[in-house]
RNA sequence: GGAGGGGUUCCCGAGUGGCCAAAGGGAGCAGACUGUAAAUCUGCCGGCCAAGCGCCUACGAAGGUUCGACUCCUUCCCCCUCCA
């Protein structure tokens, strides 16, 4: 039993930023184990992204961690908080969803998160199913519950208020909110990003007020996204999306740099950081090639979320476009009927491999462009569909379909 | 209510009557190189074509002044800060 709980234990807190705190966590497991009733494992979601990319998988997968552990997940859908808006600092004004785009980005939500969660054992729900009930009266209760010294020890408040920039009450009601999220669960383990840390606490002290048990806060690192600077987003496109076709995933994986290529490493697959480092040290010793890591890398990501047949098959296929510099086989092709020569640049732009006929020029100009292999050159020549036959065109590196001209 | 600051191309941000399709940076794209869609270097980076030093569209919106406005004036819209 208590080896149970020791391997449960690390098992979990692996790769964790912040474990507030060990002791209740693990008061938590043995007594989970003794009565055999699983954890209330929470994570919030905001409603109005519902485009999953790696970055939210980090938490995710910690909470497929738990889940296989046999506790309850709760995905906690905040279409309530979602209204408020997590105060960053911006002033991005978000735009107020209905409740259709709610539903049906919740749906979205869910598609993409029972591709790491098991929908069985995964709980959702909606904080406006106990936020809306509180009403005006029960949410000045709920403030009533904190002050704002403590709120102000958040350190984007701290620094606002400090700079005499504005922040607004509604701002102070968001950790609220969400902390009777988990008041409203009696979650026993809150999930989130290491972004989250204030608020997740906030949640300790509103259940403590409440006169439940604390919950054990557990916040994972934030992941980089392609550029290795920026936290993965989708508003700053450096992302990379579950969702995506393999042939992507894996390209915009090949596309980190080698150095964040460990991160990923870390944070994206099932290897523990002892593991990790063997790698690297291999990778440092020489005896393997960073490049031929980071392939491993894209198929293990891609392996996770499509069969590993695709996983093989986009390395496949990257190996051939990119390595070999070859056409691979199944690509695009597109059937014309003989006629008028067309001008290259407008042809590319028909084609649709080329947003106007301005780019398309600079890409002929840049050498970008090439025809069964020949570098078109000229922005004036014509692209020969007075011709039958098939020829492939490429437009850059990643862009290229095979077209074929007949009668 | 009062005082002030600001809205520029995908983003940040300079520009203050012609030299402005608008500095610089970022992103993006292309090419070279390579070990990868890494790194590095070079170039491009509103649109249209008859490709000229051409035309159209663009500096919150609408008008106006001017030979000429992103730059000046008027009105309006929006954002921000401080004081009350």
């Amino acid at each position: 039993m208590k080896e149970r709980i020791d391997s449960d234990f690390s098992l979990l807190a692996k790769g964790a930023v912040n474990l507030v705190d060990e002791a209740t966590l693990k008061k938590k497991l043995e007594r989970s184990v003794k009565t055999g009733k699983p954890l209330v494992v929470k994570a919030g979601f905001d409603p109005s992204a519902p485009d999953l990319h790696l970055g939210h998988t980090v938490v995710l997968r910690k909470m497929k961690a738990f889940q296989d552990l046999g506790h309850t997940v709760v995905f906690v859908i905040g279409d309530f908080t979602g209204m408020i808006g997590d105060p960053t600092g911006k002033n991005a004004t978000r735009p107020q969803l209905s409740r259709e785009e709610i539903e049906q980005n919740a749906e979205t939500y869910k598609k993409q998160v029972f591709k790491i969660l098991d929908p069985e054992k995964t709980v959702v729900r909606f904080n406006s199913e106990w936020l809306s009930k509180l009403g005006a009266e029960g949410l000045i209760r709920l403030a009533g519950k904190y002050t704002v010294a403590r709120m102000l020890e958040r350190d984007d408040f701290k620094k606002r208020f400090k700079e005499e920039r504005p922040i607004h009450i509604h701002e102070f009601m968001y950790p609220l909110a969400q902390a009777y999220d988990s008041v409203a669960l009696q979650a026993d383990v809150e999930l989130g990003g290491s972004d989250q840390l204030f608020n997740l606490l906030v949640g300790r002290d509103i259940q403590r007020e409440f006169g439940q048990e604390e919950q054990v806060v557990l916040t994972m690192p934030l992941l980089e996204g392609t550029d290795g600077v920026e936290k993965m987003s989708k508003s700053l496109g450096n992302y990379i999306g579950i969702n995506e076709k393999p042939n992507d995933i894996f390209g915009k994986i090949m596309s980190v740099s080698d150095e964040m290529m460990w991160r990923y490493y870390l944070l994206c697959t099932d290897f523990s950081p002892a593991q990790v480092e063997a790698v690297k040290a291999e990778v440092a010793g020489g005896s393997l090639h960073p490049m031929e890591a980071k392939k491993r890398l894209g198929e293990l990501v891609i392996s996770y979320y499509y069969a590993a047949a695709e996983a093989k098959e986009a390395r496949a296929r990257f190996e051939t476009v990119f390595s070999k510099k070859e056409v691979p086989d199944n690509i695009e092709e597109v059937v014309l009927k003989k006629g008028e020569p067309v001008p290259f640049p407008r042809f590319i732009v028909d084609m649709k491999m080329a947003s106007s006929a301005s780019e398309a020029r600079r890409l002929i100009e840049q050498g970008g462009v090439t025809l069964g292999g020949e570098k078109v050159t000229d922005i004036h020549a014509n692209f020969p569909k007075d011709k039958e036959g098939t020829a492939i065109l490429k437009v850059g590196k990643l862009k290229m379909k095979k077209i074929k001209v007949e009668e």
